[in-house]
DNA sequence: AGGTAATATTACCCAAAGTAACAGAAATTG
DNA sequence: CAATTTCTGTTACTTTGGGTAATATTACCT
């Protein structure tokens, strides 16, 4: 197309400033980065106009590409969301092979990573995540649709009905959210401890208090 | 003052409708309740002025009270956790001899009736409930508490290891309040059909589809 | 009755979300 | 190239809601 290589050229033209024109999807996704720091230094109060200042701007040019406040920590959490629910996919996927307390191991394991990495930004997610909010809403669904599906294909393979898979997920998702959030503000077990309660729970339930069933003895 | 004497005057007649003089703890009581009733009323959104009107006063008086928005939804939380708590332990505390898995289930049933009960406060909780939020520590806290006790005692009782037991606890609150809200939002399963998922995960886990090892096969 | 402690009100401040109106640069077109 | 439209940005405002200072009123106590 003509239109588009006249705009090819434009943007060579214009490329040198850097921040001058561009297209609306990269621009979005410099602020994006820039909200992203904001969050990360000044942690969940982070204010529009600070998102925006720190982009270099001002709020109604921030407003005209996320909407508004929501919009923006949707497009966060999405990124959010899309990060975590790739390296869990990554984490379990790789051990196909493995026992399904091993599969559960690493997927906790890489959950509690992940969010430990970034401790602002997830609590900036976790504040403003009102079962109602469209960013907690996000977050869940989309790691726990993952999940979902990993469980379900492993209950198909062991020739299990999958149906309960998705609310195996959300309340794996729950489980390890709840418990990491409270063990992030005390933490009074050593990380490693609190990682092989939790698989034990997710594994086998707390009915055998979190063994398999007939014990050693 | 013509106003001021009428003023009076409507005073003494509305002296008799209890609304008048009364010791602290009981108008804190009263104040609470006007704002229970606004949040179930106008839902998550209720503003302090809001619940000062339906109280029949202005802000400041429930600042005097409450000392800030923190305080007021700690106290409604606070109160919330209690009620909840106590009918947990009731349901499973009525089961002491019954399997692991009737304890579970009674407790999951009372704790989704609950929270179906007063939906409009449950959701005006979660809203306010970040991890780092005194609402949700308190209530979170609160329930896990009363759980972790009653796990430990079982598993005191069956000769394991407590230490798991708070680790238990908030695990086991966080996988039905979330996987709770997802089937509020979305109740693709009946009921009864969902409740029975979460009692076959909670009680035995994923690594065998919420089964009891070697099933009937 | 007179003084003091509660109890409540009015009228304000402040921060932050959100928006209307306007300004300058850049691409488009005759 | 000049005129126009479009894109990107700004200033300055409104609104809402949490929080508070100064003040008035009521109740209590001796």
């Amino acid at each position: 197309m003509d239109v588009a290589q006249e705009t090819a050229q434009a943007q060579i033209i214009t490329a040198v400033p850097a921040r001058a024109s561009r297209r609306t999807a990269e621009r979005r996704e410099e602020l994006l980065q820039a909200a992203l720091k904001v969050i990360r230094t000044v942690g969940a109060g982070a204010s529009m106009e600070q998102m925006a200042a720190e982009a270099g701007i001002t709020k109604p040019v921030l407003y005209r590409y996320f909407g508004d406040r929501e919009g923006l920590i949707g497009a966060v959490a999405g990124r959010f969301a899309e990060a975590l629910a790739e390296r869990l996919a990554l984490a379990v996927a790789s051990l196909v092979e493995a026992s399904p307390e091993q599969a559960i191991r690493a997927g906790i394991e890489a959950y509690i990573s992940f969010i430990e990495e970034d401790p602002e930004l997830y609590g900036f997610l976790s504040q403003h995540a009102a079962p109602d909010s469209a960013a907690l809403v996000s977050i869940v669904d989309r790691v726990a649709k993952a999940l979902a599906g990993l469980i379900a294909g492993r209950m198909i393979e062991a020739e299990l009905d999958p149906r309960p898979a998705t609310t195996f997920a959300h309340g794996i998702v729950g489980m390890v959210h709840m418990a990491g959030a409270r063990w992030a503000r005390q933490p009074e077990l050593p990380r490693e401890e609190f990682i092989s309660y939790l698989v034990a729970l997710a594994s086998y339930g707390l009915a055998n208090g979190g063994r398999p069933l007939q014990p050693e003895e």
